[in-house]
DNA sequence: TTGCTCCTCACGTCACGTGAGGTGGC
DNA sequence: TTGCTCCTCACGTCACGTGAGGTGGC
C-alpha cells in the first residue's frame, strides 16, 4: 500500500456513539458539529453517521481549538486556513526539487533528474523516463547534446 | 516611494477616539483589541495610542470576522494564518519565477534573467547584475561559454 | 477649566456544550 | 423487547461588546 493504515483511516467504520467516546465528547457535540459542516461523516443507508479514524483526528482538533475559546465559525475558517498552507506546502516543496534538479542540471551535472510532486529528487540514466502515478507531473531534464561542461 | 502612501499607512497618527471612529467601533473595543494583542497600536511617550492606517485596516479585518462569529482568540490564529499563507504565496511566485528563468537558460533563452522576491522576471544584457534591495535574494543565470543552442 | 486620555468593573447578549424528551429502525 | 439511532428544545456557562465610573496629563 502506498501509506501505512492509509485506507483504513479514510474508512468510515465508528458508530456515534463509539466515535464520541473515541473522541473524548458527547455524541450531541458531535451532531452540532456535522450539521454546522465541520466534521462530516460518511451516512449509513438509514441515515446514521458512521465517522473514520480521520474523522476522530478532526474532532480532536475541533476540541482542541474551542477548548482554547476559538468559535466554532473560527475553527471553520482555520481548517481552511490549515488545508491551504498543507497545500502549499507541498507545492513548495515540489517547486524546490524541481529547480534543484533544473539547477544541477544547468550548471554541474550531466545527469538526469525527476521531481515528483512529493518532493524526493529521482536521479535516473539518459534516455529512461520516470514511472508511476507519482511522477505523472514530474519534470525530466536531459543533457543537451553537446554539452559543453565535463563530466 | 517604493510603495504609494507606504509611509504614511505606517505613521501613527490617529488619537483612539479618531481611529474608533474611522473603524467605526467604540474605544473600549479597541483597547479590548490592544490588551489581548490583536490590533496594537503605538504608544506616545505619556502611554496614549496611536493608530496608524494599517492599524485601521486590522480593526476593520478584526471587526468583519467578529461579526461572522469568530471570537477574538480565534481571529488571533487567523490573522496569523493569513500572514503565514501571504509569505508563502510571495515565495512561490519567486520559485516559479526562478524555475521559469532555469527553463529559459537551460533549453531555449539566450538572454539572462532575474527573479525578484516580488515575482517580476526581468531580461538583462549579459554581463550586467541586477540593483536594489528588491533583488537582493534574485537569481542570474547567464548563458555559459560555448551554448550549444541558436540564437 | 474643558475635553481628552487612562484604567477597572458590570451588565446584556449570544454562542456552545450538555442534557432531556420523544421517535424509529436493526 | 433492548439498545441503539435520529431529531428538537432548553438550560447553564462563558465570551465579548458596551457603558459607567473614577483618574490623570496636555
Amino acid at each position: 500500500m502506498a501509506t501505512p493504515e492509509g485506507p483504513d483511516r479514510d474508512t468510515p467504520v465508528y458508530v456515534i456513539s463509539v466515535a464520541a467516546e473515541l473522541a473524548g465528547m458527547h455524541a450531541q457535540t458531535l451532531r452540532q458539529y456535522d450539521r454546522l459542516g465541520l466534521v462530516t461523516p460518511s451516512r449509513t443507508r438509514g441515515g446514521g453517521r458512521r465517522y473514520s479514524a480521520r474523522d476522530i483526528d478532526r474532532l480532536r482538533e475541533v476540541q482542541a481549538l474551542s477548548a482554547d475559546g476559538v468559535s466554532l465559525a473560527g475553527i471553520h475558517r482555520i481548517l481552511g486556513l490549515e488545508t491551504q498552507v498543507e497545500a502549499m506546502r507541498n507545492r513548495l516543496v515540489a517547486l524546490t526539487a524541481e529547480n534543484q534538479a533544473l539547477r544541477e542540471a544547468l550548471g554541474r551535472s550531466p545527469r538526469v533528474f525527476a521531481a515528483g510532486l512529493s518532493g524526493e529528487v529521482v536521479t535516473l540514466r539518459a534516455g529512461t523516463r520516470p514511472r508511476g502515478p507519482a511522477s505523472s507531473s514530474a519534470l525530466a531534464v536531459w543533457r543537451p547534446q553537446g554539452w559543453p561542461f565535463g563530466d
